[in-house]
This record gives C-alpha cells, sequence and structure tokens, in this order.
DNA sequence: TCAAAAGTGTTAGGTGTACACCCATGT
DNA sequence: ACATGGGTGTACACCTAACACTTTTGA
C-alpha cells in the first residue's frame, strides 16, 4: 500500500520574552486561508532531514538548523482527500538570525507569521495535535538537551536565559535558585562583556560550550 | 510523492532475567533468511495503531498490549527496491502471557524467536537501528512510565521487579536503595502472598496500582 | 532621584549512594 | 547443616526550594 507522504515542522524560536512557533497561511484547499505548520511533500529521491532542511531554508534563509523528529501523523481522516503520511519534526531557531529573512509568499502559503505559543490561532488538520506533542518534547528535553542555546543568542544574559526556560516550562523560576544551578552547568562561559543599550545595570554575557555539554553527556 | 508504508515493532519481553525481543526470520526477498522486526504493510484505511494491533495479535496472540510509536524511517535507501517508509512501534508483554501463543510461521516468515537483547543477531535493514532507539526510549521511560510492570505479571517480588530495572538500564542496582526508592513510590501494593515454588525463603508478592500510578503523574 | 533590572546566601528537607550482615526456607 | 536468595539501616554528600535586599546604571 503507498501513501502520501510529507513533513510539517514546528518552528521555535525565542523574542520578545516569549516562545514562538512559525505558522503559515495556506492559500490552498483543503483549509485555505487557515493557519498550519510549514511543511511540504517530500521529493522521490529526497531524505526527510533534506527535506526539512530545505523547507526550513525557504522559510528562513537558515541552514544548519536544530532539528529533532517527532512523530509520524497518519490518521487515516486527517486528511479530506486521504491518508497523508506526514512525519513532524521541530526545529529552533534564533530570532535574531531570522528577522527580515522570512520568505513573504509562495504560490502555496498567503504569508508566514510568528505566534507567541500562548496564542495560537486555530489550526488545520491535527496541526494543533503536532504543537502539542511538541511542546512537551521541548520541555523534557530543556534540561539534557542544547535546546536553550540554540533559541538564543551566542552571547546572551541569564535573565534570557532564564527567560528562555521559563517559557518552555510555562512556569516562573527562582532567580537566585536558577542562578545557583546554572552555575554548577560546567559548559556555560562567563564573558567579560555586558549588555549595551539598556537603561539599568547592563548585564554580564554568557556563551555556550557545546564541548563540554557533550562531554557531560556522552558519559552516561 | 507516494512512498510504501509499513510498520515495525520492537516488541519486548523479560524472561529468565532478561530483557528480550521477539524477531522474525524472513522468507522472502530480500535479506531472506535473515532475521527482522516483525512488521508488514499498513492497509488502506486501516489506522497505524490498529496495523500493530494486528500484527501484535498475529504474532503474539494477545490483544490491549502497551504499545508506542518511536519514530519513522524513511531513508531513500533503507531498502533496496527503493523507499519504504517504516513507522516503528516498541510494544512490552509479559512472557507468561506470550508462551505458546507464539505464531509459527506465515508465507512471509519463518520462525518467531526470543533474543536476549545482549545477543541479537545481524539484522535485515535499519532494524538495528530501531531497535538501539527503543532500547534508548525504554531507558528513558523507565522510572516515570509502566513499562516494567508491563514486561511483569500482575503479582512481582522486588527481586523481579530489579532484575527488570537492571536489565532495561543495562547496569546493576544496589538491593537496599532501589528497595527503599521503590517504598517511596507510592503505586505499588504490597500483598499478604509469597512465591511459591521455590527452595529458599519466599519472596512477598507486590502489585501495581494503574491508577495512583496515573494521579501522580497527572499533576505536573 | 528614580525606575528598572542585576546580582547575591542561607537554611531545611529530601534524595542518591555507598556499604554488610542476619533471616527464612526447602532440600 | 547448608545453600539460596530475602530482607533490613545508617551516614554523608548533594540537590531542591523557599525566601528579600542591596547595587548599578541610564534617563
Amino acid at each position: 500500500m503507498q501513501t502520501h507522504f510529507t513533513i510539517d515542522c514546528v518552528i521555535f524560536s525565542f523574542d520578545e520574552g516569549q516562545l514562538k512557533i512559525l505558522l503559515a497561511e495556506r492559500n490552498e484547499y483543503p483549509y485555505k486561508e487557515w493557519w498550519a505548520l510549514p511543511g511540504y511533500f517530500v521529493n522521490k529521491y529526497e531524505e526527510m532531514e533534506d527535506a526539512v532542511a530545505r523547507i526550513l531554508f525557504e522559510m528562513t534563509g537558515l541552514k544548519d538548523i536544530y532539528m529533532d523528529q517527532l512523530a509520524a501523523f497518519a490518521g487515516v481522516k486527517r486528511h479530506p482527500e486521504g491518508r497523508i503520511l506526514t512525519v513532524a519534526y521541530m526545529a529552533l531557531v534564533q530570532m535574531e538570525e531570522v528577522k527580515n529573512k522570512i520568505a513573504p509568499t509562495s504560490d502555496y502559503m498567503r504569508q508566514l507569521k510568528w505566534f507567541p505559543v500562548a496564542e495560537l490561532p486555530e489550526l488545520a488538520f491535527d496541526h494543533r495535535d503536532i504543537i502539542n506533542l511538541s511542546l512537551e518534547r521541548l520541555k523534557k528535553s530543556v534540561t539534557y538537551s542544547t535546546a536553550p542555546y540554540e533559541l538564543l543568542p551566542t552571547k546572551f544574559t541569564l535573565t534570557q536565559l532564564q527567560q528562555v526556560y521559563e517559557s518552555i516550562l510555562n512556569k516562573k523560576l527562582d532567580k537566585r535558585n536558577f542562578r545557583k544551578k546554572i552555575n554548577n552547568l560546567g559548559y556555560l562561559k562567563e564573558l567579560n562583556e555586558y549588555q549595551k543599550g539598556v537603561s539599568y545595570r547592563a548585564a554580564k554575557l554568557y556563551s555556550f560550550d557545546k564541548r563540554k555539554f557533550q562531554k557531560q553527556f556522552s558519559q552516561d
């Protein structure tokens, strides 16, 4: 038996203290003018990961993006025209790098827009389920993956990092406890640089040492 | 674009103190006479989960089995005849219930056999990758899923439970620490029954209270 | 001088880990 | 009586969670 085969991407970013997801307004039936996850058919001789990278590049202008397979969704009734199997991925991008690079339109979508996760519109197909799963996955992985640092610029403040944690975990964290924990991680580098352009005391900047991170997690 | 679409199952059980996987010897090309994960094509109007349940029933004679989607594998080169997308599932069964129910043969497989995870033969396709992923997943979920109890009979000793943990985590655990932790779980019920037919002091039997378990994990 | 966010320690309770011996049972 | 696994406690290190004030800076 054969099935149509697409990939869909939950593209996360962090901006204005909020976790956001990039959605596309469809320009095709079914669900014309509905918001949906960016995604498209996989080409015959194309690897899934390459299809995801291709679509991410079309959407954001970025290459070498962090991506992770979520699950396959293949409900017989998820598409009115019959089964279309989709493999969902989540991707994490830095908002600074993406801004003004978002591809505006194409024949099959009218516009792309970032939505805070708390303010998502109604979505086409089962895309809401896919997003819910991705949020779960992100939560579980926040402490033992590079996810927070994929969402942040290379130099960031501890407050920004805390906001990323808070927006992913969807709860407030205690500042002192957070900083104590962060200090014990061993893979953050305290820089001798400070925030600029703020009208209050400038915060120290930190960077993420991916090599040290991987060393720690390769022992288990 | 369309693709062939199958499901494959990593079926785990626990027996003789070891974690085991059910494998099928193929009777078809490619990989004829190789060991492979049980799996087959999904029918046109069949939900994936139903296909998994169907195949599990054919293989083990059991219904209502614990199953969990692992991931989609869709490499262009994974099958010599072109892309066949497979969605891998893991399933957990109790060996006692399965014994003597295993379907012996069919036109596409010669035999089914349980292999300890430490003694797996060379496998067809990318099935070794699928198993490796399932082992990882099982490890991660052992403390916060019902997995250990799916593998055990309804009444079990703490030593059996510890062996399940050890075989999943692939390391020895300290008996006293393990029992202390288990005592704090809150969803195990100490029965007033004891092991029978052993030539040494009989161990107390315990059972798993699924309702209490779910209550605990629904608060997060 | 004010507004805004940066930065900083201590305590108490709970959890993880290391470690060795006696007990009950069937043969 | 012996072989086999069942069952038990303590001490230390570490992590978690609760909690409030002073400092720095730019406007």
